[in-house]
RNA sequence: CGGGAUGUAGCGCAGUCUGGUAGCGCACACGGCUGGGGGUCGUGUGGUCGGAGGUUCGAAUCCUCUCAUCCCGACCA
């Protein structure tokens, strides 16, 4: 391709709106434009990009048996309401009716479509097991897009569903998902990690989540480098303790004044006793009303892992108001004894003696509290947040690190939660009908460009790894005017290409200066510098993007060592 | 959905406090001098100042409403 007549329209500055590296960088680069919030268009040098990806996943979906195939992205609202998530899934799942008045969304993933064919089309454990998978524009009405095309609402996925007959089966082709996921991004040169994770609202027992480590991400996972045990904070387990439920405390229940003490810190300092002698009660609420949870003063409360112990549909901390106006309890002085709702706590609190709660009462606390005495806790586990430097829980030598990571791809075993709901059901060989065991596998395409461009840029742009790289090479001449320069790259350019390298020729106008700017800024990994003076000597100039080495080498020999340099690239 | 901010030329911004009929840089078009790391000189094009209403002789500027976008939080494969 001709630079000048490629719609590349590179900026000098970074646009206002715009915060992280992949965004300004990618916008600069002229491969994105935002159309509204979240939504935006991509430019020829952003789908080039976003087509590499794609290829790569189809690659590694293929291989893997995926068959291709491609759903609406329209669908009835009927189907939703099948699988329950019409009511559940919430304002994230963009509604509409046609002219006939029937109900329609936009698809923000598309289980029930799939479900639907399946149910529809098989029917014997012979035509069992099948995966399907599809690279298709989802839309999900984010309260609070960001980032670019990292967090938008309408955005390119690549969503894949396997059909089984048992749960070994799923279990096999989930496994080889996970590596096919693997060689997914580590094709698309990202540095990432696999953590276990909660499964959302797409429901289901088990499901893993593929991180790419960014100090941008909006995730956080945890990681022992010793063991390699991996999770989202989400559902990082903590190392019980010592943990055995306190006898009778040697201290009795006492009320104590404390005036304007209401964080734990305050009451801490006030009583002058370390933080994890306070136990801290945090009110809540389910489907079912209002419940209690209880950690150590020194840990904070995890709601996803309260949420799975109490097994709840939903679970939303209350309002300060709420608990003012309507329950009557002082906000700061909220404690478990004699409190008549449900009350789950932390492990951690079974190994406490004689410690501060609040007292349900204004300005004051209870001290000398005791589990077994003075608390009716419903269930005991895990509901803290883990912390930076806490024991790993799978082995013994390693010790929790946190880091920020973005959450480019997510598999899950769902079970039989949709083919139960809508009915796709299999006869074995004995015609006995069951439904079948089904697991879903999501790849953010968009996201993965974007995660690429987080981990690889400088201040001068994108770095791109080769796999991702809009064009291998550039051929820049210093002078496109100069009929020697011009001819000599565009015999370059000519055979590059018919080497089968993707090569891009600059042949704009402007001075040098700009056209190696504007290849730094959209990170083609070779470049090549074609100027009057080194020609002469019979020499043209190769630049390594990423590390902006340069060095002279014969031409026209050198045409032939391209594609190894490139390589290493 | 709570808190905060911003909307002025394609992009980045000044002007708003103190009302007087719109400006800078980049980009773009044409021409000159240039030509190895965003060069230089000149001449141009382009804006109903997010929208609606109001106050005023007069509104980018003051008031009211509204829309959009971004940030923090909550939420979220």
């Amino acid at each position: 391709m001709y630079f000048s007549k490629l719609l590349i329209p590179t900026l000098k500055e970074s646009p206002a709106d715009a915060e992280v590296a992949s965004h300004k960088l990618m916008v600069r680069a002229g491969m994105i434009r935002q159309l509204a919030a979240g939504i935006y268009s991509i430019l020829p040098l952003g789908l080039r990009v976003l087509k590499k990806v794609e290829a790569i996943i189809r690659e590694e979906m293929d291989q893997v048996g995926g068959q291709e195939v491609f759903l609406p992205s329209i669908q009835p609202a009927e189907l939703w309401q099948e699988s329950k998530r019409w009511d559940f899934y919430g304002k994230e799942l963009l509604r509409f009716k046609d002219r006939h008045d029937r109900e329609f969304c936009y698809g923000p993933t598309h289980e029930e479509v799939i479900t639907d064919i399946i149910r529809k089309d098989v029917k014997s454990y012979r035509q069992l097991p099948l995966i399907l998978y599809q690279i298709q524009t989802k839309f999900r009405d984010e309260v609070r897009p960001r980032f670019g095309i990292m967090r938008g609402r309408e955005f390119m996925m690549k969503d894949a569903y396997s059909f089984h007959t048992d749960e070994a089966d799923t279990q096999k082709t989930y496994a080889q998902m996970a590596k096919a996921y693997a060689n997914v991004f580590t094709r698309c040169g990202l540095e990432f990690k696999q953590v276990q994770a909660d499964s959302g609202t797409i429901g289901g027992s088990f499901s893993h989540e593929f991180a790419v480590l960014a100090d941008s991400g909006e995730d956080e996972i945890a990681f022992c480098e010793a063991c390699g045990y991996a999770s989202n904070m989400e559902l990082a387990e903590s190392r019980p303790g010592s943990a055995s439920i306190s006898t009778n405390g040697t201290e009795d229940r006492k009320e104590i004044h404390t005036p304007g003490k209401k964080s734990v810190e305050e009451v801490a300092e006030f009583l002058k006793l370390p933080r994890e002698q306070i136990v801290k009660t945090i009110l809540l609420e389910n489907e079912n009303g209002l419940v209690a949870g209880l950690v150590r003063g020194d840990h904070e409360i995890n709601l996803i892992k309260m949420k799975n112990l109490i097994g709840c549909e939903w679970l939303l901390p209350v309002a300060e108001k709420t608990i003012d106006q309507q329950l009557g309890l002082p906000c700061g002085y909220i404690g478990p004894v004699e409190l008549n709702i449900p009350i789950y706590a932390d492990q951690e609190i079974t190994a406490l003696k004689n410690f501060v709660t609040g007292a349900n009462k204004a300005d004051t606390h209870f001290i000398g509290v005791q589990v077994k005495r003075d608390l009716k806790v419903s269930k005991f586990g895990d509901l803290r947040r883990i912390l930076a430097g806490d024991p790993c829980p799978k082995c013994d030598e390693g010790k929790y690190q946190v880091k920020r990571g973005i959450e480019v791809g997510h598999i899950f075993i769902l079970g039989t939660k949709y083919s139960e709901a809508m009915k796709a059901v299999y006869s074995d060989n004995n015609g006995k009908e069951s439904p079948m065991i089904m697991g879903c596998y999501g790849i953010g395409v968009g996201r993965t460009a974007a995660a690429s461009v987080e981990q690889n840029h400088d201040e001068k742009g994108i770095v791109w790894p080769r796999n991702l790289a809009p064009f291998e090479v550039i051929v820049i001449p210093v002078n496109f005017k100069n009929d020697d320069l011009k001819n000599t790259c565009e015999s370059i350019y000519t055979q590059l290409k018919e080497m089968g390298v993707e090569v891009i020729l600059d042949d704009r106008q402007d001075r040098l200066g700009g056209k190696l700017k504007d290849a730094d800024l959209i990170g083609i990994p070779l470049q090549i510098i074609v100027g009057p003076k080194n020609l002469e000597e019979g020499k043209v100039e190769i630049k390594i993007r990423k590390t902006q080495e340069s060095q002279l080498h014969p031409y026209p020999q050198i045409v032939n060592d391209i594609p190894n340099i490139l390589k290493d690239l």
